[in-house]
DNA sequence: TTTTGTATAATTGTATACAGTTATACACGT
DNA sequence: ACGTGTATAACTGTATACAATTATACAAAA
């Protein structure tokens, strides 16, 4: 099958694609180009990017047609893939739309709350305060995950847990970097824990102006530290 | 190279991925699932795919890769593809997450509005209603398309367009069918027309309520006439 | 009859081969 | 030097071959 010495894909993350080859390329490019191992614009070989992750073309193509398909990057016929990257600017657009639907999202939940959902919200803010005191970041990180994807699933919508999803995927380097000051997690943490109150209390609207509220926020904190 | 008796694949439409074998059966196979050719949970088998379309496994699987992406099929590894499909939810949902962000589309299209740009909707506005009272749909659908991408495009953001140009795929089918009563055309005629005279006056926020009202009437339009 | 095992077929996963296209290098004429 | 043509190389597009996995059919045992 193949060389064996570079068959080290174990799948990190809890990405979509991850079984089959052309699953690990899928997440192994994106990565790279949301971490900007790759620059804009730069040209991606089927057969170098083969060989490095010690695959056939096929399934990379099969990863570039998908990339290209989340907008990553951008295919000409016959000369090939390259590198469109993200922008701040993207970035902000992201979050604007974010915002949006996000409150969307929220005010799904709120009305669709069950107990168990609350409660496991309520565990994911407890550990994050826990790590966050700990300054354990990374596990911070992964909780933040979590707690989206919890309300995404609690809103009841496949169009909109994929949407927002996708945002998310898109935003997860700015979030590494925005998620290590102490400071701003312990914001986060409180912001979350006031729309939890106020899904708890069945305040759709207040949850639902909180949590745009919330993502209003990241991106003044962006700015603000001149990130990117 | 190919056989050329089933080599019909004109692109039809301004779908993207038109170029190659693989753009080729990834319109093709959307189509179907989105007209409903394919039946939910309907199995997607490659090899009869590329013989109907007349090409070998290789575009067919890229196709049904990006598919996937897109949330209209689902792969599982090593058993193959099935039909995901959209349910009346689903397209509320997408309408209701559309609203939002049509409304902050317009609001970006109106604050970049330049004179170009709103000659060409006025234009496309003129010709709606003259195909409207010819009562050619075909063309007014076609121009709604292009209404709304023109707004796309003017907002100036790569990923609103990017967004908002995805939920218009996924609710092409949806329009077909409501842009055929005349009497809705000659409604979404007047709202366009609306809209762009608000973004004329540099009214984004009226531009941008009535943008939002103009999808919210769709949904009510679909609901009333119990279409799907 | 039902269950279980096994051979066989169908299907997907991956690699490779070959055709077609685009980029590159270099000689040639001006 | 500068453009131009052409051979060559590099790369993508597509088809096919082979391996691995899953589904199917059917016989044997309970």
């Amino acid at each position: 099958m193949r060389d064996g010495i570079n068959d080290v894909r174990e799948t990190k993350g809890s990405l979509s694609q991850s079984n089959s080859l052309s699953g690990y390329v899928f997440n192994n490019i994106r990565e790279d180009i949301l971490s900007g191992k790759y620059h804009e614009n730069e040209e991606l070989r089927e057969m170098a990017i083969g060989k490095e992750l010690g695959v056939s073309r096929t399934p990379v193509r099969e990863a570039l047609r998908q990339l290209e398909l989340e907008g990553l990057v951008q295919i000409t016929p016959n000369k090939g893939a390259s590198v469109i990257g993200i922008s701040l600017k993207d970035v902000k657009d992201i979050y604007e739309m974010r915002s949006l639907l996000e409150g969307l999202c929220v005010k799904k939940a709120t009305e669709n709350m069950t107990y168990e959902i609350l409660t496991r919200l309520e565990e994911i803010l407890d550990l994050s305060e826990y790590y966050t005191a700990k300054e354990k970041f990374d596990s911070v990180l992964e909780l933040d995950n979590e707690y989206h994807h919890t309300l995404y699933e609690a809103a009841n919508s496949k169009m909109i847990r994929h949407t927002l999803s996708d945002f998310h995927h898109y935003l997860e380097r700015m979030r590494k970097t925005t998620l290590k000051s102490k400071d701003r997690v312990e914001h986060s943490n409180k912001e979350h824990r006031d729309i939890v109150e106020a899904i708890k209390a069945g305040d759709a609207q207040r949850a639902m102006h909180l949590a745009d509220e919330h993502i209003k926020n990241t991106v003044i904190n962006i700015e603000k530290h001149g990130l990117w």
